[in-house]
DNA sequence: TAAAAACATTGAACTAGGACAAGAAAAATA
DNA sequence: TATTTTTCTTGTCCTAGTTCAATGTTTTTA
């Protein structure tokens, strides 16, 4: 049950068994069925979530009301508004909702301070874990501004083979900064290649 | 010579006077004409800096030979290539030049591992920091999507209201995701406004 | 299992922004 | 101060990607 979490949470710290007894007995399990909202804009977010099983996803609305999907959360990733949100205690302005059943293992910030307060070390591994979330995203912006639809596309299969299985194709557009429209061109023309 | 180095550290952790006494035996003071590459793609990056005074500008080069600035970092801002260089010991893909004759505090990893060795609550502010970057970078990401060229051109100058004044356009440009030549429209359009 | 809803495709018309080229202005350097 | 280099502007032409609308397809729900 908690072999998924403490394996992602020892990758790059090692912790040893009362460690991780502090950790699993501080998180709190939760089912939740897909397409239920886990933030809305305007509300605090009070969790960061570990997928255990399912889909996620978080975004932005525009001024023109369109969606731009931030982050797809799948299995054995972490999905919260932590950036400002919990610790900047203003309201978030993203969204987080789940796009499959899912099951998921949470901290609150609560639960988060005594968990660094009985076994300070995890710290660490949040601030490395924090660390590769800011390179990916820094990443993805390069990517985005220097990129064309195409090279976007083929590099997201790439690199997350199983997710154009898993939802819907203009959520993948959304993410590429693209129309869903174009993006089906773009399939079109890799297709025939 | 401290203060504001040890003002920005503090800002989420408080630290007492001997906590901040061993940070600042532990960094080095470097100062470094401008024009001058910090770092090149291909190699490993080996710091962190603390911009006392000057201003860098941390770039990608794409697959045409374009750069696309990812980051300016001016008077107590933080820089370096962290989000897989250090941790992950693989070379960089960035390059980091100042822009201005600068001031630097550094620090190495090992001087950074002393530091967390002899007072582990630098882990957090550490922490904190990162996941601040990282909901600048998403909001960055967001409006480099969502978007256009004059809503994110009029957005930078509020945001960073000096930097227009101290860097040249074709990098404020390349920041933005545009091209210099369309960014000198942009402005035209906007003036006769 | 029928109806409704959500999703994907295709085409036509449009536009934001890019690429290139040439000249003007400003800044660095000798 | 002259000159070389860098930066900024402006115009023309071009294209990657958008928007809208219509149609087809798949999935969900009753």
């Amino acid at each position: 049950m908690y072999e998924q979490i403490n394996t992602n949470i020892s990758r790059y710290v090692p912790f040893d068994s009362e460690e991780l007894r502090i950790f699993n007995s501080l998180m709190e399990y939760k089912q939740v069925p897909k397409k239920t909202m886990l933030l809305q804009a305007g509300e605090m977010c009070n969790f960061e979530a570990f997928v255990i099983k399912g889909c996620v996803r978080k975004y932005y609305i525009d001024a023109n009301g369109s969606e731009v999907i931030l982050q797809f959360a799948i299995e054995n990733a972490w999905v919260s508004d932590i950036s400002f949100s919990i610790y900047e205690h203003k309201p978030s302005q993203v969204y987080i909702e789940t796009l499959e059943d899912c099951s998921f293992f949470i901290f609150t910030p609560e639960t988060k301070e005594a968990l660094f307060a009985q076994a300070p070390r995890f710290e660490r591994a949040f601030r490395i874990l924090m660390q590769r979330s800011l390179a990916v995203t820094q990443e993805r912006l390069f990517n985005t501004i220097a990129k064309s639809a195409t090279e976007k596309y083929v590099e997201f299969l790439e690199q997350y083979p199983t997710l154009s299985q898993r939802v819907a194709q203009h959520y993948i557009a959304s993410y590429l900064g693209i129309s869903a429209e174009f993006l089906s061109k773009v399939r079109h023309k890799i297709a025939k290649t």
